[in-house]
DNA sequence: TATAAATAGGACAATTTTATCTTAATTAAA
DNA sequence: TTTAATTAAGATAAAATTGTCCTATTTATA
C-alpha cells in the first residue's frame, strides 16, 4: 500500500509527536531504533518531512527533531503520505493507466474510485494527534519487540 | 496499489476474457499490444497466471491464451491479485510491522483494517466476468490511446 | 515426419527503491 | 572562540522490481 520510506516516515512522525508532547527533541538513532528501521535511511526521510513542513529540525548540540505542540491535532495522516509517496494514492488508476479519467475509465474503475475515496478520506481525517495518542496510551506500538 | 506486474496481469486476464467469450485465443504480442504494456514481461506475468490457474494456455500452433467461458464468472479478482502480489495486501500492516495483530496493533491499525477489509470485499466480490463486460460494452478501455 | 507456430523457461540488463557511508554545515555551551 | 553534538547533503551500494533476449519444448497441420 505504502513504500517503506512512507511506513518509516509516518512511524518516525508518531514517535516524534509523542515525544514533542513531552517536550523532548529525538534524534534520527533513537528514532530508528523505536521504530525498527534503518537510520541513515530514516534520516532522510526525515529530512523530506522536514522540507514538506511537517516536522521542525534544531541543527547543533542539544538539536534533534520536533513538531510544535500546538499543530500536532491540525498535521493529517495525509499530508505525511503525501511527502513521501505522492498523490498517486488518491488519484491514480488502479489500473496504471497514464490518469484516472472519468470519461475514459478502466473496466475497475468504479469499484476502484470507492476503495481509493476510503483511503482518502480515512488519510485526510486521521490526525497525528490521535495517532501519537494511541501511542502514549500503550494502546499502539510502532515495533514488534 | 498494486505492482505493474499485478496490474498488467488483471489488464491481461480482462482482454483474455473478452476474446474467450468470442471463441479466440490470444497471445502475448495481441495482449501487451492491447493492454501498452512490455511483451516478454507480460509474457512472464502470464504463465505465473497459468500456474495459479487463473487462465489455460494452449502450446503449439494455433495455441495461445485463453479462459473457459463457464469460468470466468467465477474468477475473481482478488484471485489474480493474490497470484501475482500475494496476501500482504489483505493482510498485511499498514505500517509494516511483521504482522497486522489486534493484540499487538501499529497505531493505524484500527482505521487501515477498515479499508483494507472494503478493499478486500471489493476484490472477492468483482469478478472477471463483469470486468471483461465493461471492456465489451465500451463502457472502460485497457489503454488509453 | 518435417515444419512452422506457439508457450515455457532461464539468463541477463535496466531501473527503481531501499540502504549505507562520508563529509559539510550549523549551533549550544564550555 | 573552540569543541562537541547535531542535522543536511551527496556519493555510493545493495536489493527488488521491471524489462529483454535467447533457446527449449510442445503441437497442429501440411
Ligand atoms: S481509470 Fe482506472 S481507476 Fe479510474
Ligand atoms: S497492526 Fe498495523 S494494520 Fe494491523
Amino acid at each position: 500500500m505504502f513504500s517503506k520510506a512512507c511506513e518509516y516516515g509516518i512511524k518516525a512522525a508518531i514517535f516524534i509527536a509523542k515525544n514533542s508532547y513531552e517536550g523532548k527533541r529525538v534524534n534520527p538513532k533513537e528514532i530508528s531504533e523505536e521504530i525498527n528501521s534503518p537510520q541513515a535511511f530514516t534520516a532522510k526521510i526525515l529530512q523530506s518531512l522536514v522540507r514538506h513542513n511537517v516536522i521542525n529540525s534544531v541543527k547543533g548540540a542539544y538539536g534533534g527533531f520536533e513538531i510544535e505542540k500546538d499543530s500536532i491535532p491540525y498535521i493529517k495522516l495525509s499530508q505525511i503520505v503525501n511527502a513521501i509517496d505522492g498523490d498517486s494514492i488518491y488519484k491514480g488508476c488502479g489500473l496504471g493507466l497514464e490518469t484516472c479519467n472519468e470519461e475514459h475509465p478502466c473496466p475497475v474503475h468504479d469499484k476502484f474510485k470507492e476503495i481509493r475515496n476510503n483511503l482518502r478520506d480515512m488519510l485526510e481525517t486521521t490526525t497525528l494527534e490521535e495517532l501519537a495518542l494511541n501511542l502514549k496510551n500503550g494502546n499502539a506500538f510502532l515495533k514488534v519487540i
